[in-house]
DNA sequence: GACGATTTTGGTGAAAGTTACTATAATTGA
DNA sequence: TCAATTATAGTAACTTTCACCAAAATCGTC
């Protein structure tokens, strides 16, 4: 046979997709990070992202998405794409020295709702893990989610993702402690908080009251996502 | 052959680098996308963005940077991974009925100094192309090319890439007019631009004057990367 | 060489926003 | 009923933003 200098060099890829999958216990105030452990060689029983391999017919969010349900029972989330992680050698399936496959890791970026997230049983291979005890994970997924975790506070920041995962009504505490478990205790006074995040306009007072524990209880607000269209796109920030 | 269920729903991939290769001509006051007359089948001799199959070996930046030198010379760049689009049916290579090879591209986003981008010859099969009079293009390039605009944008709302393809020296007019080329007259009042890049600290007074024409001469900054550190990654905009 | 046109540069002040802090209101638990 | 607790409202000093103006330093022309 006969192959041309392009035929001779290309590569076959096999393209995966592995998602970093955040969610938020506002009970504990904890960031947590899916992790499942891997079944098989190679990297068997270390933790990994959540991840597949790419079907015939099948895009690439809709992989994600399909990775997403097999782990985890969710109906409110964000999803959007994250990063392509393409060197060669990121996958000791590939063999050293043949013109073999190649593993291309499509990743994209997940925050659920924790409350009505359940797992899906299968023996304590799929958990939350708090973000600062995430051990060493298989491939280059430490890379990967530290790379997430960067998305998501930035995300944070400049779009209104948090209320994709909060409850439909809300305080102003649970906003103000969403924030702080993401961003770090000292990011804004909550008092000062309150008032620019009100004067934005977008939340809607519902004239709903509700008490936990000691304390005058707080008002439950609602997000209004027309009333914060024409902030899209414009350079705003929360913090 | 018995192939399991997993081998016989996986797909290949080829996985293609397209480049989004911008550049402004600060002469004519133009933002300007590289566009290459695709030599082959499919949409011979339509326009389309550079691109290339990436090759045994070679990592996904590699191969934005190897069609990006094939097609012109230039020393002062900025380039970062855009997006990857991979959805089945973009490229009519794939047949439609077949487990056969899938088409992905993960594109990249490039800013390139105009002045000294010299266009390797090929009988204008590459050229500059103005935003605005960018025609249908080959693939979903249109697509790529559009979200490579809007990262573009915000690129230079929050961050320095300005200062990777602008002279060495330059006045604060030829700041500004950059930004407005690309962002548009009424983004922000000259002198007031002027104050708040100044008041940023990270600009240097080189005591060096020029002038161009009518007027009183200009003073001639450079952008000091070590006076700007302390500013990376905090969320802010020049507009 | 004077003068108007032109561009750079350095302001100004009113309005708006930020920030640290204080006071008041409404609840729970003892 | 009272202390503790949390939510909410407000205040005053300070900074930033924004539209606008005036002086400085050049060019070209008469």
């Amino acid at each position: 046979m006969n192959l041309n200098n392009d035929q001779l060099t290309l590569e076959d890829f096999k393209v995966g997709v592995d998602n970093v999958i955040f969610s938020i216990d506002s009970q504990k105030n904890r960031l947590l990070v899916l992790l499942v452990k891997r079944p098989e060689e190679p990297y068997i029983n270390m933790w990994s992202l959540p991840g597949t391999l790419v079907r015939q017919g099948e895009s690439l969010e809709a992989a994600a998405y399909r990775i997403l349900s097999e782990k985890i029972e969710v109906n409110n989330l964000y999803l959007e794409q994250l990063y392509t992680f393409g060197g060669p050698n990121r996958d000791p399936r590939e063999s050293p020295d043949s013109y073999g496959v190649r593993y291309l890791s499509v990743s994209y970026f997940a925050l659920v709702r924790f409350e009505e997230a359940k797992l899906i049983a299968n023996h304590h291979k799929t958990i939350w893990y708090m973000i600062e005890k995430v051990p060493q994970l298989a491939f280059d997924h430490n890379l990967i989610l530290n790379y997430g975790y960067q998305r998501l506070r930035s995300k944070l920041e400049y779009s209104p993702v948090a209320f994709d995962v909060l409850p439909q009504l809300f305080t102003l505490n649970d906003l103000y402690q969403f924030y702080t478990t993401v961003l770090g205790e000292n990011f804004a006074d909550y008092s000062n908080f309150r008032t620019r995040l009100l004067k934005l306009g977008f939340l809607i007072d519902t004239e709903k009251k509700v008490s936990r524990g000691a304390g005058r209880p707080a008002t439950l607000y609602r997000f209004d996502s027309e009333a914060f269209a024409p902030l899209k796109d414009k350079p705003f920030v929360f913090i």
